[in-house]
DNA sequence: ATAATACGTAAAGTACACTTTAAGTCAAGA
DNA sequence: TCTTGACTTAAAGTGTACTTTACGTATTAT
């Protein structure tokens, strides 16, 4: 019966800490497992889940979007359904990041081609140019006062 | 004299809250500037120091970059010496960016193929594939236990 | 004169995904 | 038996770039 890993053993193997783990647990990502005399005991398959969220995590799916993926479906539904569903909100958050690391590209392209001497020199030149016009970084907050 | 610009003046014209204000000037991006009943005053040209801090930020660089790039350097170093230096590392992390982007696309098509019913056949499979040996997302810390 | 703003400070809060700490329990090896 | 090491929990800490809060003062408009 190799039925029992320990949650030390199961961190080991899949390359996590076990804080990693508990953490899982308690944001709902891993079921609550049984215990013995108070550990956690795990079934080896608990790695095969652990390793669905580390793809979902390198796909850039954030720990609520995870949770989403096994719980937030009606019952039954296939996960081919709900990749579509999440994976394609996804890809176009990955296609914007790809085009804010292009502005960047430029701005940086720009920044290698500065001549300037001093540092107001520089602040004037920018101002006054239009490459203050490209998209920012990421969403700032609203902003009222 | 329109030299005297009030700290929600000149957060009006920046389009940023005044405690950013507050806070470039804690964190060394802007200078102290002088006070007039104990209200900070700024010259008009704290905008263009301003908007050349927004330029950087839009490029990718960190508050502390920013200021390494203001006062990181031997006093009399050319802002293109500058640049050059900073923006240089800073290319090869955005195109760091754009691999992982580009990872996290190929990863996105494949859940899209996806054909299981259940959680734990795709996660099997998943855990099967070769796909979990794409680079991580993000570094993570070393990790020992 | 009074009320509504704008400003000041210091400290805590935010999001995210964990890690670290503190203090205690339990089990296996020497 | 004793000691080490793995485990338990809850709570606080991490990094980034600000924002928000709480509370007090000064300016401006009516």
């Amino acid at each position: 019966m190799v039925e029992n890993l320990a949650i030390g053993e199961v961190a080991r193997r899949a390359g996590i800490r076990t804080s990693a783990i508990r953490y899982y647990e308690q944001v709902g990502l891993l079921p609550v497992p049984r215990r013995a005399s108070g550990r956690r005991r795990y079934d080896p398959d608990i790695l095969d889940r652990i390793a669905l969220i580390q793809f979902a995590q390198r796909a850039g799916f954030t720990v609520g979007e995870i949770r989403t993926l096994f719980e937030g479906f009606e019952e039954g539904t296939p996960m081919s359904a709900r990749w579509q569903v999440l994976a394609h909100v996804k890809l176009a958050e990955v296609d914007e990041m790809m085009d804010r690391a292009q502005r960047m590209r430029s701005l940086l392209d720009q920044a290698l081609t500065c001549g300037c001497l001093r540092l107001e020199d520089c602040a004037r030149a920018i101002h006054g140019s239009a490459l203050g016009e490209c998209l920012p970084i990421e969403d700032r907050s609203p902003a009222r006062e």
